[in-house]
DNA sequence: CGAAAACGTTAGTGCGACGAACGTTTATCG
DNA sequence: CGATAAACGTTCGTCGCACTAACGTTTTCG
């Protein structure tokens, strides 16, 4: 698809993004996850939370208690990283860790009941912070946008 | 050994996440994006190249020369950054960096016809590349996710 | 004229993704 | 059985990116 590029006449306006670039969707989305990121930040921050934080309880809650590793299995983060995440869980007494004694290199890790009330209100901030980040979509266009994004991230963890 | 790095990830579809958590649109981009930064960031390196190069002779070429300081605003690079872009580009005769007589506190940056002939270049590397980047996707919903994110980004640069 | 602003530049921060390596414990296999 | 490999939790370090602060120079503006 070739179309006329013409080559360097000064338009006038005021900001002006390049057409090319801005129709990228690698440079739109990293854009729109610089501020997503941001306000899903922001916002856990105010819950005394991060994004880690939720991923790692709402995976406790959904399918029990695990170890470290199948932790970060699970949610994607690097088993270094989970370390301190667990720490901080820890110290907020959301979670318990405990060694397995069937297995004495893994530690069990188990959500607390303080964990699960924690974790109800981290949703509820989640669903207003995703209110706010996609406000501009329909309902049925958020569904939609969803699904192609789990088409396209499904694509590309399949595949090396 | 070999699988060394495969016990840091995971590696099917067939490990337990979270429901709620695969859901989360600002889980799927900043996975999703962490992906395609990848992708795009070792696509562009065969090229000699890295995204903000490609940022920058776009909107040269689109826009007719620049300061550094329009070229930041222009691309949403921080004029902080944007020195070492232009050092890299003009290591490689891609840009010309001239000061400006009119005002001496600017440099003036050009285009140069490598840079043209590279700009091309990266363009169809681009190409291929988001080709493997939106495979799942028909071409109309391309355009239609291209569409999506515009709106989404927009929403989120015009309200401050 | 003097203060404020814009420019290019250097240095540095914070964070997230990721890798290397170590000691410990369990699994595997000849 | 014993040796070797693997998995686990942990610590430390790296790299890239978004972003801030500050400084010297030059231009603009009240």
């Amino acid at each position: 698809m070739i179309r006329a590029e013409a080559a360097d006449l000064p338009d006038d306006g005021a900001l002006k993004t390049p057409d090319r670039l801005s129709r990228r969707a690698s440079r739109l989305l990293s854009q729109l996850t610089t501020r997503s990121d941001r306000l899903i930040t922001e916002g856990l921050a105010l819950a005394d939370a991060r994004k880690w934080h939720y991923a790692v309880l709402a995976s406790l809650q959904e399918h029990g208690p695990a170890s470290q590793a199948e932790l970060s299995r699970r949610s994607g983060i690097y088993r270094s990283d989970m370390v301190g995440v667990l720490n901080e869980l820890a110290e907020r007494d959301l979670v318990e860790r405990a060694p397995d004694p069937d297995d004495r290199r893994r530690n069990i890790i188990t959500i607390s009941a303080r964990g699960r009330i924690h974790l109800r209100r981290l949703d509820k901030v989640l669903d207003d912070l995703h209110d706010e980040l996609l406000a501009p979509l329909s309902p049925a266009e958020r569904d939609q946008f969803v699904q192609v994004l789990t088409r396209l991230l499904d694509h590309h963890t399949g595949t090396a």
